[in-house]
DNA sequence: CGGCTTTGACCGGCGC
DNA sequence: GCGCCGGTCAAAGCCG
């Protein structure tokens, strides 16, 4: 294959190969996407397919080349084995466009032939060796879909039998206080990390003569049910976007919640935060807009106070009612670093790159939750934490519950460990790590020890992991290493996957730092009783979120 | 013509 | 109660 020419697997029509000048391929990197082989060996689907007519060929055999002119009935003989070999549409393809140069019956000497044979015995073992790397890669990525799998369901497991124990155990102790409102302080505790979106889902929980009553006749539903765009609620807030999302989701678990009216609160109250979590990415970009695989729509622009650069809204429109939203907005500091915050789950499926993008905020987002979860409410020593989590000062990742919602931050604008970057077993670097799940397995470093954690006083009481938001306060901007280019926009999928790897695949991380943090409120706050209750919220919203 | 962006208006939360 | 601010709406305009 010439070099600047890239294979793209169109998962948007699902079924389309094609070659292209590769200034953008990094966006679908050899996966195993759902590509439909078989049409290859239709021969009227090679027909179907347009792959030079609007694209330049590729240098070295464009001369004779007429594509308009392809005689099917030579193309099979020498096409046959290719077909057989490889399966991919791209060679039948390249070379019919090779073949109508010989059948054109001017140049026909025989040394063409053989440097075209030879190119192609050349594309055809590059083709089979970028199969065994897509096979490997499959492979890999069912590995650590299985592992991640696995601890989704030993999670979900240990939190119902969690749950279990501790409503019963609730029901005794506040059966007096609360007139037998179930488990109040559990839910209670997790509500605390988000202000108002959980707030009806507090109200339900702390009013106990209402609860029964709402959850099988949400007062709010009734007036949202069936609404549109632009129609307003009794409130007269306008409810676009929000009726089929978490909120409308939850009319499903308050359905759901007269037969299991304790397991629905945990869900829809698990879904209220997770509405509210954010996850916050920061990269060095030119481009208005990272590209994260996913389609969006602006709705709206505003200029936020503390930084010049207005921030813009978007929404998801890759699925009707998809609830996931992101702001974009350039940092005050320094403008090349585009800030891109997400809020939500996407409901529907997406495309490996958008995928890659997804899991990364989810699994950040979860680790924001366990955390937040586990902490009580802003009085503990911001450096405790930090110390005790972190032991080594570089930084990705950034958990902060100083703004309204609890936010995780990736830090994609720094490689703090060029070293790390170059050695692909390296436990764990969000940034940077060259995707490689399979090192966790091998590593003997937890994952943990990579994330610097801080934590950040705040009603929310929130982890703080980080460096952005200490950046001005702990390391200023300007000593951080120079970025190659190569290492930014264009990596980005790679980077985001890498760290969905990171953050997913290995089941102690999330593990470790809910431990970490457990264990550091439990002795700060041992009159906490919520304390106790970590883990088992922790594994309600990973179990949860790691739904999408 | 449908989808998207722009932009002024509106709303709710929050602090004073 | 008032003003500020973040977030959202929706009409108008733009674009392919």
């Amino acid at each position: 294959m010439d070099k600047g020419w890239g294979l793209t697997l169109d998962t948007s029509s699902s079924q389309s190969l094609s070659l292209f000048p590769s200034n953008d391929n990094t966006m679908f990197p050899l996966l195993g996407f759902p590509v439909n082989l078989s049409r290859a060996a239709n021969k009227e689907a090679v027909g179907e397919v347009d792959f030079f007519s609007d694209r330049p060929p590729p240098p070295s055999h464009d001369h004779n080349v007429k594509p308009n002119i392809v005689k099917q009935e030579n193309l099979d003989e020498t096409l046959a084995p290719l077909h057989v070999n490889t399966g991919l549409q791209l060679l039948t393809a390249n070379t019919g466009s090779d073949q109508s140069t010989v059948d054109d019956g001017v140049s026909s000497d025989a040394e063409d032939k053989r440097a075209k044979s030879t190119e192609l015995a050349q594309l055809q073992v590059e083709l089979q060796r970028m199969n065994a790397e897509n096979k490997k890669l499959k492979e890999m990525l069912s590995h650590v879909t299985g592992n991640y799998t696995a601890l989704q369901m030993h999670l979900m497991t240990l939190m119902q039998q969690n749950h279990h124990a501790e409503t019963t155990e609730n029901e005794g102790k506040l059966e007096d206080k609360n007139h037998g409102v179930d488990g109040g302080k559990v839910p209670r505790q997790f509500l605390d990390i988000g202000p108002s979106g959980t707030a009806e889902v507090d109200d339900q929980l702390s009013d106990s003569s209402d609860e029964r009553t709402r959850s099988s006749t949400p007062q709010n539903n009734n007036v949202e049910v069936g609404t549109r765009d632009g129609v307003r609620n009794n409130n007269g807030k306008h409810e676009l976007g929000r009726e089929e999302s978490p909120e409308s989701e939850s009319q499903g678990y308050n359905k759901l919640q007269k037969m299991n009216p304790s397991n629905c609160m945990e869900q829809s109250t698990t879904e209220a935060t997770m509405r509210k979590a954010r996850v916050s990415v920061r990269a060095r970009s030119e481009a208005p807009m990272i590209s994260d695989g996913c389609q969006w729509r602006k709705y709206g622009q505003k200029m936020a106070k503390g930084n010049p650069c207005p921030r813009a809204y978007y929404r998801c429109t890759m699925a009707v009612g998809c609830p996931v939203r992101k702001q974009v907005q350039r940092c005050a500091e320094d403008r090349t670093i585009l800030v891109t915050t997400y809020e939500g789950t996407h409901n529907h499926p997406l495309p490996p790159a958008a995928m890659a993008m997804a899991s990364t905020t989810s699994a950040a987002a979860s680790m924001l939750l366990s955390g937040s979860m586990s902490s009580a409410e802003g009085m503990m020593n911001p450096n405790l934490l930090a110390r005790a989590i972190l032991p080594c000062s570089s930084s990705m990742a950034t958990l902060s519950a100083s703004a309204p919602f609890p936010t995780v931050t990736l830090d994609l604008t720094h490689n703090p460990n060029p070293l790390q970057f170059q050695r692909p077993s390296v436990p764990f670097q969000v940034p940077f790590l060259q995707g490689q799940p399979q090192s966790f397995g091998s590593g003997s470093a937890t994952p943990i020890a990579q994330v610097q954690a801080l934590y950040n006083q705040s009603k929310f009481s929130g982890l703080q992991l980080s460096q952005e938001v200490g950046s001005s306060q702990l390391a200023p901007q300007a000593s951080r290493p120079p970025l190659q280019p190569n290492q930014q926009q264009p990596s980005l999928a790679d980077t985001v996957s890498a760290a969905t790897a990171a953050i997913t695949a290995d089941p102690n991380f999330t593990a470790v730092l809910a431990a970490a943090i457990s264990s550091i409120i439990g002795g700060a706050h041992a009159n906490n009783n919520t304390t106790t209750n970590n883990n088992n919220t922790s594994r309600t919203t990973i179990s949860n979120f790691s739904g999408n």
